[in-house]
RNA sequence: GGCCCCGUCGUCCAGCGGCCUAGGACUCCGGCCUUUCAAGCCGGCAACGCGGGUUCGAAUCCCGUCGGGGCCA
């Protein structure tokens, strides 16, 4: 049997870290077993998905270097892949239903709902609606043909039980007295999502549910509609649950949620990516850092976590910093670049990229995040402000404006100019000076960067050339 | 409230009856290196929720309890 697996997202948000964690597992799986993945829209909630939250969802895939088989954007034997396009599928599924005695006409009032639910809860009973007050088939289906609308709910066995084997929790089992009988089709004609849903996993030939632990508790809806369906129902496997760092449910109250803003965070996808499958999951090695191919080929849905996994920033932070160091220089060079702009608010000219390339391996092991790479070159590319906390802290003190002076005069004349010789000459100065060279280097940091924190002073220079470098040096001794 | 799921360091993961005086990673704290900041290296703190069983032996199996989460209301 070939894999079929899908991800089914709602375009009525953002892809957020734990639909990425969803759709990542599914990807796995398809791509360890050599199956097929699927990208649905479960976009039946008109009123509340757009085209923005769709575009959001389809980029976010990409970024994360997740491709699908068949689906939106990609076409298949299936199409169309959107919810919104196959309405008139679930109203004739429902029909089907009720015509095989499987759902009903549901003429039930609210009161005699609410009477229910009363009893139920004097009783301590499940507050599941049980069909009690369905209307005899015929006087139902006269109703309806006699124009009068009404939901179909589905007809739940009694008595009965549900049990399936969850792929990640083993078996797992619910006596229907837990489960309503539920509303497939509004009384409008649009399907719910219990609906919907499965009559697509049915119809497109998903063999696993890949999802996460919020469904749950809909599964015995789910497999109940797919026998009447006349289908076998598919392998479920519950993923746990994101949660924050106070331990509820992953919200944007905890800060970032979206996928896409890691990317403007700066954050890489191999990182992002790596860190959401060693979220509940483990290679099954000390190693976590791991590369996609080893992930494709360790991965297994048997070996996922049953217990919710906060999701730690300063963890995925960490792994930011291993996946940068890991980058070419060239490949740095080039991710870096958009946000180096984006900081100084403009384009770098040729001879600028050139600059910057020169100081980006300096720079690129002292970064942990994209955006963090613009502060530590500013000073290559335009006016520096001095950052007052340092020029305090630096330029005060004694032998500082000795070492700024000093090394005006002495870079002047330093031949040729390069890493080695700037070095050379500003140590004779430190010696002659007696100065240590934490005392007398910093002074000359905060005059050249601005800052007390910055790459490598001597390369820094080096980068800045002598004429720049002399005209910092001059405007800080001026100031002090 | 009902049902379901879960429960190993602060966090993530390993452990699937003896290899555990419980291992790795992040964080944190020391130290080394050092021109700042990082990186790197070395070292340290820190957990089997609790109570009963089963067993020669339990983090590992069973029951209960407590706690957390989810769904429905």
């Amino acid at each position: 049997m070939t894999v079929r697996v899908r991800f089914a997202p709602s375009p009525t948000g953002y892809l957020h870290v734990g639909g990425g964690r969803t759709a990542l597992y599914n990807w796995l799986f398809a791509r360890h077993a050599g199956g097929t993945l699927i990208l649905r829209s479960d976009d039946t909630d008109v009123a509340r998905s757009t085209q923005e939250y769709y575009d959001d969802i389809v980029d976010s895939m990409r970024w994360l270097g997740l491709d699908w088989d068949e689906g939106i954007e990609a076409g298949g034997p299936h199409e169309p892949y959107r919810q919104s396009a196959r309405l008139e599928r679930y109203r004739e599924a429902a029909a089907a239903l009720v015509a095989s005695g499987a759902a009903y006409y549901s003429f039930e009032t609210p009161e005699q709902l609410d009477e229910f639910r009363r009893e139920a809860q004097q009783a301590g009973k499940p507050p599941a609606y049980d069909g009690r007050f369905r209307l005899a088939d015929d006087e139902a289906r006269s109703r309806f043909e006699a124009g009068a609308a009404a939901p179909v709910r589905f007809a739940v066995p009694r008595p009965g039980e549900t049990t399936f084997e969850d792929v990640v929790r083993g078996e797992v089992r619910f006596d229907h007295v837990q489960v309503d009988d539920f509303v497939i089709l509004r009384s409008d004609g649009s399907p719910t999502y219990h609906l919907a849903s499965t009559v697509d996993d049915f119809d497109f030939r998903i063999t696993h549910v890949v999802r996460g632990e919020d469904l749950l508790s809909s599964t015995p809806k789910h497999i109940l509609l797919t026998h009447a369906l006349g289908g076998t129902p598919p392998a479920y496997a519950h993923l746990p649950l994101l949660m924050g760092p106070d331990g509820s449910k992953l919200s944007k109250r905890h800060g970032h949620t979206a996928i896409n803003a890691y990317r403007t965070d700066g954050y890489l996808a191999e990182a992002v990516r790596n860190y959401l499958a060693i979220l509940s999951w483990s290679p099954g090695t000390d190693e976590e850092i791991v590369s996609l191919a080893d992930m494709v080929e360790r991965f297994d849905l048997g070996g996922v976590s049953k217990s919710p996994a906060v999701f730690d920033v300063t963890k995925l932070e960490w792994m930011n910093g291993v996946y940068i160091r890991d980058l070419s220089v060239d490949e740095f060079v080039d991710r870096a670049l958009p946000f180096v702009e984006e900081e100084l608010g403009r384009s770098l000219a040729a001879n600028e990229r050139d600059e910057f390339a020169r100081v980006a391996p300096l720079v690129q092991e002292r970064t942990k995040l994209l955006t963090e790479i613009g502060p530590q070159v500013r000073f290559l590319f335009g006016d520096i402000g001095y950052d007052e906390t340092s020029w305090d802290k630096v330029m005060t003190k004694a032998g500082a404006k000795e070492a700024v002076i000093g090394a005006l005069s002495r870079l002047a004349a330093a031949d040729p100019w390069d890493t080695t010789t700037i070095e050379t000459t500003l140590r004779e100065l430190l010696d002659e000076l007696e100065l240590s060279a934490r005392k007398g280097l910093q002074p000359l940091r905060v005059a050249v960067t601005g800052s007390s924190v910055s790459p490598p002073l001597f390369e820094s220079i080096e980068a800045l050339g002598r004429e720049r470098t002399l005209a910092r040096l001059e405007a800080a001794s001026a100031r002090m």
